[in-house]
DNA sequence: CAAGTGATGGGACTTGGTCTCATCAACCGT
DNA sequence: ACGGTTGATGAGACCAAGTCCCATCACTTG
């Protein structure tokens, strides 16, 4: 087995995927994902920065597409239509290929804490990303925040339904958020 | 210095604390609290679960509290106001002497990236654990979530403001959460 | 063909975290 | 007063995560 190999990460992210299935996150050593990728512990560490973030590749990329979107979203668009814009920009990631493996990462996620803090403080950095550019807007702070609060809900939600149900992300996520604004406004209606 | 000095916990917690102040959460090893606390690595993972969890003790206790008000709160409470309850039930922790650390606390967490991912993880428990409270109550599943979400938003806010301005926490909490209502009201007013 | 570049291998090292066993103070019943 | 029990601690071995540094090798470029 050569050196030059291709794909170097995406093999440590399979390697990773199932071994933590198979024998579970915490029984898992990084020189074992290593290994079966063909590579060693010192270039899975050069990829990641620790063992947590092989299963959270490219979510940077998802709070740029989120930004991105808010920023050229129209100047009178209202909070809630921006957010829209930012969770349909985000659906361009959201690959077959993606799909495939998502039930599975999820499934190991859930399973340990460790996992969870990490997939925590993602959700969170979407809110203060979403929450800037808002701000950015001339949005008022708190409404920022709650906005974006309640994308990043539609936004987890959305990514579970369209792992159940597959078909168009935008379309899903389309749904979702309007939902959340429907359970809104329930919140606050007379009883 | 004999081994049954009491409050070896909280002795954990300040020595912590100040460690991590003076010289970085990350340039501080576990044994170098544990001795100046008086004691060793050993007693320090007795305590604490790992060596992040030394900030955040007492947080299952918050959880608990939210439950229990949630749970209690009149049957014909809507979601916010059970919320609001929630909030108010938490206030019994927020002493004066938690008040004098909080703000080194807080600038501890923020400046570490571990530290950070577990607060993320702290405030998703509050978040399931006023969700499925809610729940129980009857209050449809999303509906449930989005108004802990919004609580856990609100908590957030009003303990940051409770460091500053200080003051009887139930007020703040009051206060904090009927902003929020106002801003969730002025996303979906019209133009 | 020689020099350079970039990804990899390898191994030493620190530290978080687990585990096991010994120790010792306080308590308790007789 | 005495011996046994309990519970918190100390001590040290041990494993794995993560860092660092340097050697190595494939491929590229002049």
């Amino acid at each position: 087995m050569g050196r030059w190999e291709p794909d170097a990460r995406e093999r440590l992210v399979r390697a990773a995927l199932d071994l933590f299935s198979e024998q579970g996150y915490e029984n898992t050593a990084v020189a074992q994902i290593a290994e079966r990728a063909g590579l060693t512990k010192s270039t899975f560490f050069r990829h990641f920065r620790d063992k947590r973030e092989v299963l959270f590749g490219g979510q940077d990329v998802l709070a740029d597409l989120m930004t991105g979107a808010i920023a050229a979203a129209p100047a009178d668009a209202r909070p809630l239509e921006v957010i829209e814009a930012a969770l349909v920009a985000t659906a361009v990631t959201f690959t077959d290929e993606r799909r495939a493996h998502g039930p599975q990462r999820l499934e190991v996620i859930a399973s340990n804490d460790e996992l969870r803090e990490r997939s925590a403080l993602k959700m969170v950095g979407f809110a203060i990303a979403m929450t800037d550019a808002l701000k950015q807007r001339g949005v008022p702070e708190l409404d920022a925040a709650v906005a974006a609060e309640l994308g990043v809900l539609a936004f987890n939600r959305g990514y579970e339904r369209w792992l159940e149900t597959g078909g168009d992300f935008v379309e899903v996520a389309r749904r979702t958020l309007g939902e959340v604004r429907e359970a809104v406004a329930s919140l606050e209606a007379a009883e």
